[in-house]
DNA sequence: AAATATTTGGGCACGAGGAGCACAAATCCC
DNA sequence: GGGATTTGTGCTCCTCGTGCCCAAATATTT
């Protein structure tokens, strides 16, 4: 029941949300006029003024002439999210790569380093020590600027959001790690950190910067070493009880099917994952990334095997897509990862399946695209998750620097 | 994105939020000491003094002496829904019956007719008299009374939302039926109307008032002549782009199985539905609901052929609940309509296969329970749905009549 | 070049609405 | 019957958005 926790509301509450709107809409939609904020919320302008100044005050925004529009009318200033002031820490751990980032309020990406890692079941110190190891240009960068924010961290397996704990990685051979915990230890930052699945902020992040922005209902599939998933509804990410939804992969599409690491048999995974796709393609199924990508551009060359093998992948994605399509009702799909490289390849077979096996009604507004971040998803998306906390409530950052300038 | 348009908030939001908290909080746990919502809401005692004001005034709530608590201190007047003031009327159109009920704020069920139907294709037009005719009582007592805030439909098939179009209801043999403006022509009632999808409202019912009362992450199924659903994530039901989300009858639990009405094959009322469940035991699959109650009877009984189809369905009923399990990570799965009936005899059956088939995160808090609402979840769903205006902003009623009393 | 129209920011009084405090009322316990 | 406890009542205060007037900055017209 919403209502039960939907503690009563105070003045102060409308104050949080009106700021939290305003730097929201900054940092999706980047730069805009005051004016243009006092319609985006339907504000009076002397709202918009006190809410702007407190911000300017906190150093999220700044206002600086706005270039000639060609209207008449006294010029708006132009608010702008000062990229340099807030920053969050992105972390990424896959299975063959580790990356960070440094993102800036408004999406601004600072840095990005990425390196790859050898496949292999590692220990977890192993992988936080690498981590920290490629993360030190990134940390003193950090350390001197003392715009840190939140950090974010995206991981291949499935992750307890309360906790950071990652309850089960089979890829990275990893059960209950206290990855959240560890990293918060090695990295000893003065910022909130969580943890979340690589799927889940893949698809975070083609909503807010890539191939899903502004729209409200979104399912993403991703396909890596597993096959994961997102779904956003009502622009909000679906997130479950303990924060473990969208385990798309492990969906029965085929239950006298193959078995599955999970323990299931005919998930989704074990159709459409990179060592079915490898097998179905007659290719070393361990063969990695550098496997898949010779098969891609194989089937892209026309060689039949490849294609044919993509095609029953295309068959089986549309299957399960269907499925989704039919439970979430989305008006988009964003296809990621290999599915996204695939996708000018098979992407008519996908939509042609969808088409036979979903409800008309469910597909009528509904549209099926690639991704448009690339690799870099996931950590973009766990970008925007350690954003999350100061844009619900960007006062919770004003309110100690007052603090600070009333003690000092 | 949620923020698009997240409109401003002025205070007159936080007085709607606070009203619609304590209606909501009246309506769905009953009848509470002022004090008890105080401590509920966090709010002091005078803003509550103030609202339940206004509520009184509107004639929304009553407050009454309290039984005496045996504790000391002042004791705290009880605050009461009225249920004779603001009521609902919930009508359902079913395949082989036809409901009427009315329904007071708090819950109260203060009249439900039903009538059975014969089985056929029937034109809507045919439809909506019988449910007139069957209405008229209930017309009668509404229209005496003044305090109609809203008027809820339940049907077996897939409605859009926004204007109660059937677009599709196979076993009414219906498609594109403007049955929310048939049914307001007909009424002729001034209260708002809204349509829905019966198992959409079965587990709308069973949240409020059933088996998942304050469950935040619940999935319902339910088994009539089709299957369908209904999903409530952090409280909420899960609605979709156009309204037509949660149709998990037709999830592709069975690529190769047989053909669906739908277009579809394999999809999971081929599997579980009722003629799915006759067929399986070998009986007439046009027999209808009374061949199913024999059916059940039957293998109450301990009859082998029985007995054997229960289980495989119960079998497929727990494959496609591992999806949904992996998908929604829900700390309730509900299971009504037929499955509902036959919880007690293949209980087992289902969560074994839900254990072999989920992921061991997923189903972690999960519980599997039937239904308690019985045939009338959906009639009750309608009612709560009816309601939903009333509970989301109180003030709305409240204010027209100050305007009249100002205007006298 | 000057006047006018248009749009927007700034200052300030107002109103809505919850918080907080002092006090009174109603109950239990000794 | 007196004290402790809890809760309702009346009142002022504080927060925060609204609304109005005026000034500032730009485009257009004369």
């Amino acid at each position: 029941m919403t209502s039960r926790d939907a503690i009563g509301q105070r003045s102060e509450t409308v104050r949080r949300a009106n700021l939290s709107a305003i730097v929201r809409e900054l940092h999706l939609h980047g730069p805009q006029s005051r004016s243009e904020l006092v319609l985006r919320t339907g504000l009076t302008r002397s709202a918009i003024r006190g809410l702007i100044g407190e911000l300017v005050a906190a150093d999220l925004v700044a206002e600086e002439r706005s270039a000639p529009a060609g209207t008449p009318g006294r010029p708006s200033p132009l608010v702008r999210p000062r990229s340099e002031e807030a920053v969050v820490l992105a972390l990424e751990t896959n299975v063959d790569s580790l990356a960070v980032a440094i993102v800036g309020l408004g999406g601004a990406i600072h840095r990005l380093d990425r390196a790859d890692r050898p496949r292999a079941h590692v220990d977890a110190t192993e992988v936080v020590a690498d981590l920290l190891a490629l993360a030190r240009p990134a940390l003193d960068e950090v350390r001197r600027s003392e715009a840190l924010v939140g950090i974010g961290v995206a991981v291949a397996g499935i992750v307890r959001r309360s906790d950071g704990v990652v309850r089960h990685a089979p890829n990275l051979g990893w059960r209950d790690v206290p990855l959240g915990d560890m990293l918060a230890d090695a990295l000893a930052l003065d910022a909130p950190l969580w943890v979340a699945n690589e799927a889940d902020l893949g698809g975070l992040a083609e909503n807010r910067r890539g191939a899903a922005v502004d729209v409200e209902d979104v399912v993403y599939v991703m396909g890596e070493v597993g096959v994961g998933g997102n779904v956003t509804i009502g622009g909000a990410p679906l997130v479950g009880g303990a924060g473990y939804a969208a385990e798309v992969g492990h969906m029965v599409v085929n239950p006298d099917g193959q078995a599955c690491a999970c323990g299931s048999r005919g998930c989704w995974e074990t159709e459409i994952g990179e060592r079915a796709i490898l097998l179905r393609a007659g290719r070393d199924f361990e063969g990695g990334r550098e496997a898949m990508r010779e098969l891609v551009e194989a089937a892209a060359r026309g060689e039949e095997a490849a294609r044919a093998a993509l095609e029953e992948v295309a068959t089986w994605l549309g299957i399960g897509l269907a499925t989704l399509v039919n439970v979430f009702n989305p008006s988009l799909v964003v296809l990621g990862g290999v599915f996204e490289r695939i996708h000018p390849l098979v992407g008519a077979t996908v939509e042609r399946v969808l088409t036979e096996r979903s409800l008309p009604a469910s597909r009528e507004q509904l549209r099926v695209v690639p991704g448009r971040l690339g690799e870099d998803a996931p950590i973009l998306g766990a970008a925007e998750l350690a954003f999350e906390e100061l844009l619900s409530d960007p006062a919770a950052r004003i309110r100690p620097r007052e603090l600070a300038v009333a003690g000092g």
